[in-house]
Order: C-alpha cells, then structure tokens, then sequence
DNA sequence: CAAGTTTTGTACTGACCTATCCATAATGCT
DNA sequence: AGCATTATGGATAGGTCAGTACAAAACTTG
C-alpha cells in the first residue's frame, strides 16, 4: 500500500545505542545519529518522535539485552549460586574488554545514564529504578538459594549482600573505565567474593 | 596599578565545579557558569581560558579539597586501619547524604567525569589517573597497616584489596545517584568491610 | 497502469552554543 | 590630576543544535 522502509529499525536501534554507550547523551548529535545509523534526518524523525525517544528505545534496548543474558546466568540452577555470581563478573569483565573505544572501556550505559542523566531526567530514572529493582529482587533469590546450597555463609542478610554485590559490578564499570585491566578486575571480583563466604 | 576583581577567585571556581558536578560538563553551558558564579562572559573568558580550562580546574579544586580530606583521615594513625576505612566510608556516605539537587545524589565528581569525559578527554583523564594513583597507594599503605595491626586478615594482595575499597566506594557512589538511600549505603560498606577480614 | 500512501533527501528554521570585540568603568602609580 | 592598566557589560559573530517543511521517489493495491 505504500513505500516499504529500506532499513532494519532493530539495526537502527542498534546503531544509535552504541553511540549514545560511547559518547553519553549530551555529546551525540542527532547528526552523530545520522551517520551511525546510515539513515537520513527525515527517516529517524519518523521514526521516532525525538533525540530524547530515541535514546529511551535506545536505552531499553540495552536493557533487555544486557539485563537478559545476566539473569539466564544468574538462574542456572545447574551451579551453585556464587558460582553463578563469579560467572556473572566474568561476563561482565568479558564486555568490558570487548566493548571499547578509544583504548578505553565503554562501562556500562546503564550506569553511565545513571551518572548523565537520572537526577534531570525523571523518565529515564524511571527506567533504571525499574531495572535495578529486578537485577537487586534477582540478586536476592540467588543470594538465599546459595544460603541454602551452602555457597554463600555470609550471616548479612540477603538484601544487603544483594545491593552490595550490584554496588561492586558498578564499582568494577568505573575501575575499567578508569582504565583497569583485565587482572585488575578480576583480583577486585576475587575479593567481592569472599565478602559472600564471610 | 589597574582596576582589582570585583571577585574571589576561589568562590567563582567552587560555584563552577558546583554547576559542573550538578550537571556534568556537556549539559553546562557558559550562561549557567555566568549565573552560578554571579560573573559576566568578559569575567569568565578573562580569567579562564575556556569552558575547559575552566572545567579542568574545577575538577582539580574538587580533587585536591576531596582527596585531601580522604586521605586526613586514612593517613590518622591513632585508629587501627580498617577502622580508618570505615571512617572512610561513613564520610563518603554523609557526602553522598549531604550533596544533593532535586532529591537526587549528585555522586562523585571524579567518577562522573570518568564516565562522562575520561574517554574522550586525553588531558581530563590524565589527570584522573594521577588522582587515581595516588588513592591507590594511599589504600595500599593502609591495608599493609592493617595487616600489621591485625585489622585486615585477609591473604589478597594489598594492591587487589586497595582496587576492591576503590571500587566498592565507586559503586556505592552510583548505588546512591541510582536512588539507594542511607541505610542501602552502609550496608554495603559493612559488607565491603567483610572482604577485609575474610 | 494509476491512485494512494509512506519513505526519503534536501533545504531550512529559530534557538542556543562558545567565544570575541569593544567601549566604558575603575583602580594604582607617578 | 592624569596616565597606564585591568575589569566589566553589552553587543555580536559564526557555528551547531534539534526539529520541520516540502517535494520527489518508491512501493502496494486495485
């Protein structure tokens, strides 16, 4: 019935939302935008309503993605329950390593939105309050299912060892960041661990 | 000899690095500076090179007030070493408690700037990697006393424990700006304390 | 093949951005 | 007092920003 569009809107998405990860939110420029993307002005505007919807579809984007193959992870009832956590670093460290520019780890743009935009933007922290809440309700279960398999023996109750395990992810993102290696991160994640076995 | 500033110098840069951390660099425009800091453009660009250069040494003033203190009190030899860390933390959090706009944590400076800037700034970087270093071999330092005054037990190397408060610290920063309140933050810290006497 | 509908490229808009220019004001020194 | 020097305010420049308008293109369906 009408013209058909010449591109993927998932690839678009795509596009876009690694280069908000790389640049932050402020620095891209809806011309950035044009050229990661390969689309035109008129393409994106239709698409999507505005710089800022964008980069909300762009940041749920990430969300699902990332968040999803976390929690695959963390539920694996196949291994104990720390050993799902330090295969949790692990993936995590392996994304930092892989998701650079510059020389320079990218972090997280869940974090990164976090620090950018969520004290100005309430929509937006909206949707991170949403993902930290299900990351930290997650992190709780596994927490009590190692209580129970005997992998965690910390007497600290769930909830805290729960946020304190989220607490040393973001911390590890900002080491790397800060330029931290690979060793680097591990010995960290090491030592994150043995606060569950305390 | 010539007409004097009608302005302190130090306050304009305090007012700077205030609009700068609430912020952050890119969503700072000049006319905020002006309004912050009560000065004109011609005030501004004459004693400050640029929006950079101004942002630069805001980063510095934040860096040496901040660490300074920090490192007043793990440098306070009359406490044992992992008593000076949780000092350490308490203060951080009665920072985090203390510095807010809109409800909302405005987190760390340094950190901010890490995700924002250090990967695209080579100089802003530079100067976060000394500031790094140096807390690094504070904590080391510490850790290594406490290993001597009996505070820290664990067998992790103290380079490794250093990088683990670093992080641990990082991530309650971004914990707090993600809306963790008080209670969330010391619960941490306790947790992170754990790793210490593993 | 033609009508109808959507996409796409280009040009444009008005606002805001950093930074500068210049005239005027205000001081210290002689 | 008068001169040299610096600070300040206001206007302005030139560029970039997000977003829009519009016409041409491209496709589906009848």
């Amino acid at each position: 019935m009408a013209r058909p569009r010449m591109f993927d809107e998932e690839r678009a998405l795509d596009a876009a939302m690694r280069t908000f990860w790389e640049k932050g939110y402020e620095a891209t420029s809806t011309q950035d935008l044009c050229a990661a993307t390969g689309l035109g002005r008129s393409s994106i505007y239709n698409t999507f309503k505005s710089k800022r919807d964008l980069f909300e579809r762009a940041l749920a984007h990430y969300i699902d993605t990332t968040t999803a193959t976390q929690l695959a992870v963390l539920e694996d009832t196949r291994h104990r329950a720390a050993d799902r956590i330090r295969t949790l670093f692990e993936i995590i460290i392996d994304g930092e390593t892989e998701h650079r520019a510059g020389g320079r780890s990218l972090g997280c743009l869940t974090v990164n939105t976090t620090v950018e935009l969520a004290g100005r933007d309430s929509a937006t922290a909206a949707m991170l309050e949403r993902d930290l809440a299900r990351r930290l309700a997650m992190m709780r279960a596994v927490i009590e299912e190692g209580r129970r398999d005997g992998s965690v023996t910390s007497r600290r109750d769930a909830d805290a060892l729960a946020r304190f395990i989220n607490a040393a992810i973001g911390g590890m993102r900002i080491s790397s960041q800060g330029g931290a290696d690979r060793a680097a991160l591990e010995s960290i994640a090491e030592v994150a661990l043995d606060a569950l076995t305390h």
